[in-house]
RNA sequence: GCGGAGGGCCGGAUGGCCGCGGCACCUGCAAGGGUGACGAGGAAAGUCCGGACUCCACAAGACAACGGUGCCGGGUAACGCCCGGCUGGGGCAACCCAAGGGAAAGCGCCACAGAGAAGAGACCGCCUCGGAGCGAUCCGGGGUAAGGGUGAAACGGUGGGGUAAGAGCCCACCGCGGGACGGGCAACCGGACCGGCACGGCAAGCCCCACCGGGAGCAAUGCCAAAUAGGGACCGCGCGCGGGGGCUGGUCCCGGACCCAGGUCCGGGAUACCGCCCGCAGGCACGUCUUGGCCCGGCGGUCCGGGUUGGCAGCUAGAGGGGCGUUGGCAACAGCGUCCCAAGAGGAAUGGUCAUCCAGCCCCGGGUUUCGGUCCGGGGUGGACAGAAUCCGGCUUACAGGCUCUCCGCGCUC
């Protein structure tokens, strides 16, 4: 639940993020994982930006909880349950990187996995997808 | 050394950085924080069998129907599983394969080809008699089933005798049928002797026989909370009398708007009835001289509609698994002793990422060579099938690559 500390992107062996993608987070706000099927139904009533590897969905709550909140999802598109797994958790490691800095206080967000794309793809260049789909969504906001 | 048969096991390693899950302990009023060990597979898969466990149904058992199983014996909680054996088939062999009960209970079917496909049959033939013709040969009657031909299958096979030609017509052996007796728990095996041959195949077409099976499943099931909502309609019992009033109620009437329906809402009007107000009567407890206070309408049943989500339990220690020893058994397995191990998620944890290395594969250079390889150096690539979902026992299917044991055949050497 605590968001990457002190700005060690830089060091060690962890490759440098994109310049343009802070990790870390100055006001740590709370974020937790969606598990109602409303919340989801909600979500892709909203706002969606789709990427390379994977589609985004974001939607203000407006309820004045601050909390960002966020679902996983990936269909049989994806491949057998080995693949949708390892889709999921690799969609779960990046939000977990990114949101707290990246995301809006209040929003809820789902993250789509793609055939292919979401378990093969560089975990760069997947970094580099969720910050341009954040940033769109936020922008058109 | 080459080729083959049957098992067993493994199925990337190490280390940074960042995380997740329930549990135990510590800490804190609490929210929370900290520490610790543990945390996917041989198939977790397909959901095909067998159980445990729940709920429903029935309660003696059974019949019928439907479904399943099907050589014999054993193992097991149980099985369609496993072990051992038998029979038939394949292979030089190790070994493998088989829905492998009943075809003299009955029905049905046996395509094509063929003359004939179940008490069948004569196409080409073979033999004989009669007739025609100089003759080759042809025509007609009869006998026959050895040979040819068809077929998955043709009503025994081979040899000999026999005959006009033939034929179990006769004989020997084989096959087939019966079978005293012997062996075996049994499937089954051996078989003296008898029979001159009768009884084709398909039961994975129906069927018969024996045995087994009540149904549904953890989204089972139980509890709690919230919401619809203190919803609507109807029925029964009960509802004391008189008066007043038309008020934000009920009810009724008129008009309008809406609802899946029950019905709802808005405007206007009416006031017999109910609520309301007043008086009297009645009841209750207190108080008690009068008087004052409170209650005065609900209770029971049937039906309809709406809602149909959260949380907790079930939920992981049980026919548990494994190692070693020991006893019984050919074995599957069982008993005993001892030690070790043992995930519990719930939009679903058991990971993300980076580095180094190891198999494996590919390429380049060099050495060697019996041209199949092999050794040294360098580079690239790179990890199969697959994710617990109530829990066990099986089966089936998927699987890169590797390790290992036993056995068989051939070749070589001593």
């Amino acid at each position: 639940m605590i968001p990457p500390e002190a700005p060690r992107s830089d060091a060690g062996t962890t490759p440098p993020a994109v310049s343009s993608c802070p990790t870390q987070s100055n006001d740590p706000q709370k974020w937790t994982v969606l598990r109602k099927r409303a919340d989801f139904l909600a979500a892709a009533r909203a706002r969606r930006q789709g990427t390379g590897s994977m589609l985004v969905q974001g939607r203000d709550r407006r309820d004045g909880d601050l909390a960002i909140r966020v679902g996983f999802t990936c269909s049989k598109k994806v491949g057998n349950a080995v693949a949708r797994n390892r889709a999921k958790r690799r969609l779960r490691a990046l939000a977990r990187e990114l949101l707290p800095a990246q995301g809006i206080p209040g929003w809820d967000y789902v993250l789509i996995g793609k055939a292919e794309e979401t378990g093969a793809r560089p975990y760069d260049a997947l970094r580099r997808d969720l910050c341009y789909a954040l940033r769109k969504l936020a922008g058109g906001a």
